[in-house]
DNA sequence: TACATTACGATACGAATCGTATCATAAATA
DNA sequence: TATTTATGATACGATTCGTATCGTAATGTA
């Protein structure tokens, strides 16, 4: 049997809906909201979407493949912020880690940030996420810190890479395993002057 | 029908046998090892313990509550650190957040961080770890950065509560989001250090 | 046009797992 | 001894899974 990932119309045969195709990853995200992705019925996604089963299990091996190409499809390039202020540019970029899949759904943040954590728990999904939606907004993080340097703002001796660990890191436990969505913003805008301005005393180093 | 978690022995009739119990949750914690939660099987647990499955329906409504009874239970006090350098005492609790599962498991780090992501993602037991295993280092962080603002090492003025939502935050990326476990002792003191010292030139505050 | 090929939607199917119900038996109290 | 509750075993209907089968539709080729 053909191998569904090396899929190629071979000029012969009816060939496979274009039409189907994203009628299927469409119903997937709109089933994936109500139930998440573990509770992601198949058949109900061939219903949804107007198709047969069949045509779902012939072109994605497995529910993970589905869920990713629905998932990673809609990932679109992630624009530079330009507030004016630094702290608001990185904020606003953290952010998008997980607003942007909420524009796309057209739904709240607190809607997605469920299924976000089933794909973090998820390799195949997370492989998919971080590819689509945390390493493009880390080169964006690496262009607001280099600019910053060359303004003189951070010293040039930063281990830049970290500090953007520093900043997702917060950012992700704020957002995935908070308890208070509310004041996030401001916890994070407070927490990145912590890291500018350090904790210390200077007394000591 | 009577509650499950309201369950008290009434004096009359054969008592639920201890013994049973602590089978079972030992199974459970055996077999989330093989299968991660979503696939562990009750009647698998039932046939590992040596009880019938209604033993464990009639004990636990879900599984749910008896993976966060067989994972919770096993949680220890946390001890304070005083390794001489505050550095090395915050990266022992925070380690200790995923390591402290490992240990009792007897099995390696690598092996429970894709438990402990099913946890995350799952309301109820994220609650259990929050309370077992977050909560109590928090207050260990609490004790060590109280005790670095009376030395002197960092100023009274910062909000320590978002320095260890910092620390932890930085710790989780690593040890649940990460791609390379071996290097994250070093990025995490790196990061500390960051985060004392601050990233900033001074020059603009 | 006729034929070969592949996709289509519908549906039937066996397998796995779920949580409940039933049962005779065991272990406690009154 | 009688009552009550728990036990382990097992049967059960309900879901969901992924596959197989079917007649039909849509394409390319002879």
């Amino acid at each position: 049997m053909k191998e569904i990932s090396d899929y190629t119309q071979k000029n012969a045969g009816r060939p496979r809906s274009q039409k189907a195709h994203q009628a299927i990853l469409s119903a997937t995200r709109s089933l994936m909201l109500e139930t998440g992705i573990s509770k992601l019925r198949i058949e109900k996604v061939a219903e949804k979407a107007g198709v047969g089963k069949t045509t779902i299990y012939r072109r994605w091996k497995t529910k993970e493949d589905l869920v990713s190409e629905a998932f990673g499809s809609i990932a679109d390039k992630v624009q530079i912020p330009n507030t004016g202020n630094k702290i608001e540019d990185l904020l606003k970029i953290a952010k998008g880690m997980i607003e942007s899949v909420s524009q796309s759904f057209g739904v709240s943040v607190q809607k997605v940030t469920p299924i976000i954590l089933e794909i973090i728990s998820n390799p195949e999904l997370m492989r998919m996420y971080r590819e689509q939606y945390i390493l493009p907004r880390r080169q964006i993080f690496t262009h607001i810190l280099e600019e910053s340097i060359e303004s003189g703002q951070i010293r040039s001796d930063v281990d830049i890479d970290l500090v953007i660990d520093q900043l997702i890191g917060t950012y992700f436990y704020f957002a995935l395993m908070g308890e208070d969505i509310s004041t996030l913003d401001n916890r994070f805008r407070k927490a990145a002057h912590q890291l500018v301005e350090g904790i210390g005393t200077k007394d000591f180093h």
